[in-house]
DNA sequence: TTAAACCTTCCACCCATGGTAAGGTCAAGC
DNA sequence: GCTTGACCTTACCATGGGTGGAAGGTTTAA
């Protein structure tokens, strides 16, 4: 299977799977013998694994740990769960930074006469000669 | 006023500064006899601006927005709130998939045992041999 | 005088790709 | 057998928003 079927199949770009071989997020592909790599069924599940990771918010570092825990039959289940919980603990922590930003907008936003004049709260904010 | 003290008075850091004069954020500072480069309070009105901006949120090309409507005295404040609306908009966007995010998350959590058993619910989700 | 603390420019790095170029290969139609 | 187009390969540049460090000049305080 060519580069490009097994982007079909997975989900990501022929570029996308390059270069995860290239930071070994993925091991390297074999080759046939015009040099093309070649997948199979089994490189798909991995190449399934980290798009589905990716899709679901995780980086590419937390799809290699999420990858070595999903390739690891010996792993506790505990690890994987706390792995998960901390990347929502910074979801969560990004989500309150953007809440704040919003009240900020909208704060601004409402303050702004919005009309010919050009008196403007947002920039007299901004400005804020104090 | 050095590149310094300026940075101080501003709450940008040197290296910040000087990169937003390499892009041309803002404007080129005068220098001194010795090359260094020098402030008065008017740049560091723009300074200020700037971080004030970026700290609430906009993007440098967004600030290179605002700074353009500050400076221009024959503004509309409606133009200003169009921008900030906008960037409302934008940013109540990344909050809405960033919720999705997290209950995506949560979901996971919640139906991983965290026990020392190798089978994992959020491996088996992100594996999902269908 | 010497050391520290500035200043300058320039180059490299982070992340997760996308774009493009230059060149090799393969499959189809004529 | 030849051409065309669609692949494949590697390699380098760009993105945003800076940060870090090197190499070298200046200033300041002891």
């Amino acid at each position: 299977m060519n580069i490009s079927q097994a982007a079909k199949a997975s989900g990501l770009s022929p570029k996308t799977i390059r270069y995860y071989e290239r930071i070994e997020l993925i091991g390297a592909a074999s080759r046939g013998d015009n040099g093309y790599r070649d997948y199979d069924e089994e490189d798909l599940d991995i190449l399934r694994f980290v798009q589905r990771a990716r899709a679901t918010g995780f980086s590419v570092e937390e799809c290699r740990q999420l990858l070595s825990l999903y390739r690891d039959t010996e792993r506790h289940s505990s690890e994987v769960k706390v792995l998960v919980q901390e990347k929502l603990e910074r979801v969560e922590a990004q989500i309150q930074e953007l809440l704040q930003m919003r009240d900020t907008l909208q704060d601004l936003v409402e303050r702004c006469p919005g009309d010919e004049q050009a008196q403007c709260a947002i920039i007299d904010k901004l400005a804020e000669q104090s």
